[in-house]
RNA sequence: GCUCGGGUAGCUCAGUCGGUAGAGCAGAGGACUGAAAAUCCUCGUGUCGGCGGUUCGAUCCCGUCCCCGAGCA
């Protein structure tokens, strides 16, 4: 008999191998992965963004991948509907619903609810930018400091993107983003019953992955990729300009630095970037089931998981 | 061999008109309420190349030696 609201998520940082728990598990509860990752979303990345490969994706059925341009800008609500979409026509199929993905906050915002603020449009987006460039992110802080104290207490002046947002929610809504926060938050998946399964490796192990991992992506075209995206010039304000090894690559390709130099950089940015996935998985979900290594077919390692199913 | 630059934090460098020094990057930890592979916060004693000299006091001035770079021979 197949439990109804089960929903299994795996989270873990870069090179931790989820995506390959991912599909073991599916494959022993006849289940479909969904991704929770804000960098697979993208087409025009496949390879700098790790997404499965295609025969990954002819075993198991797998959503939300590569569903946006690069020249898109997505973000956290849009995948959140997309997400309990797919999860709910799993239910309605009968299979089980698997979430993997290393971005914390979606995963989170999908399992502990997300507020009601209406999102911000581009030309809110836009208008913050360009008034940041014209008058400075001081002077934008110093005005949230008059309309919204409470946010401007809780965000450090320093912070770009949350002094912009904090700003240009009240602008765009007239109602201050901690009036917004004072809202009960919204779970979109009320009846969901999550299955947690966290991978939260030492770093040796991590790191070493990492590497490794970014010497693949070279060998498998990484390169070509971003040789592409350069050709379409797009800002590089975009998401998709921004996944590892894009800035990096792009530099080399523009002739401003050598190929070395733009891989060791990538591969130090992922590095630093796993650390912040893990210390945001370990501190922001507190359930589940938790491993201190990667996976790579462990037996054991299954057959501890296959227990909370 | 001579001349000129340099030798300061793991790296790149700033600075001290003489009162024992500080940025960026790296490293460690952390935050995260609709851009999140984003954005941000905290953490800095190092024979200031060695040895002498001048000085109350030298990383700074002087001498000398060592090393690196450029030029001249």
């Amino acid at each position: 008999m197949f439990p109804s609201h089960k929903v299994v998520v795996i989270a873990g940082p870069t090179a931790s191998g989820k995506s390959a728990l991912a599909i073991d598990v599916a494959s022993i509860c006849n289940g479909e992965i969904i991704n929770a990752d804000s960098m697979q979303v993208y087409k025009d990345i496949p390879i700098l963004s790790a997404c499965p490969t295609a025969e990954d994706m002819a075993r198991i059925p797998h959503h939300l991948y590569q569903i946006y341009d690069a020249s898109v800008n997505g973000t956290v609500v849009e995948w959140l509907d997309k997400a309990v979409n797919a999860i709910k026509q799993c239910w309605q199929k009968e299979k089980m619903p698997v979430v993997v993905g290393g971005t914390g906050m979606y995963i989170c915002n999908l399992m502990y609810g997300t507020t009601t603020v209406p999102e911000n449009t581009q030309d809110t987006r836009d208008e913050m930018r360009k008034l940041c460039q014209k008058i400075g992110l001081q002077n934008i802080y110093n005005k949230l400091l008059e309309v919204d104290p409470i946010s401007a207490a809780k965000i450090h002046a320093g912070d770009t993107s949350r002094v912009l947002r904090a700003y240009g929610v009240y602008v765009q809504t007239g109602v201050s983003l901690s009036t917004w926060q004072a809202q009960p938050m919204i779970k979109k998946l009320p009846e969901a019953d999550f299955r947690v399964v966290r991978l939260l490796p030492l770093k040796e192990e991590i790191d070493a992955r990492c590497f490794i991992r970014f010497d693949k992506m070279m060998e498998q075209g990484a390169l070509a990729e971003v040789t592409r995206l350069a050709e379409r010039k797009l800002p590089d304000t975009l998401p998709a300009m921004k996944a590892l090894g894009v800035p990096e690559l792009m530099c080399f390709v523009h002739g401003e630095c050598s190929l070395d130099e733009a891989i060791s950089l990538g591969k130090l940015h992922t590095r630093q970037y796993a650390k912040r996935q893990k210390t945001w998985f370990s501190h922001q979900i507190h359930e589940g089931l938790s491993f201190t290594e990667c996976y790579h077919g462990q037996k054991n390692l299954i057959n501890d998981v296959k227990k909370i199913l």
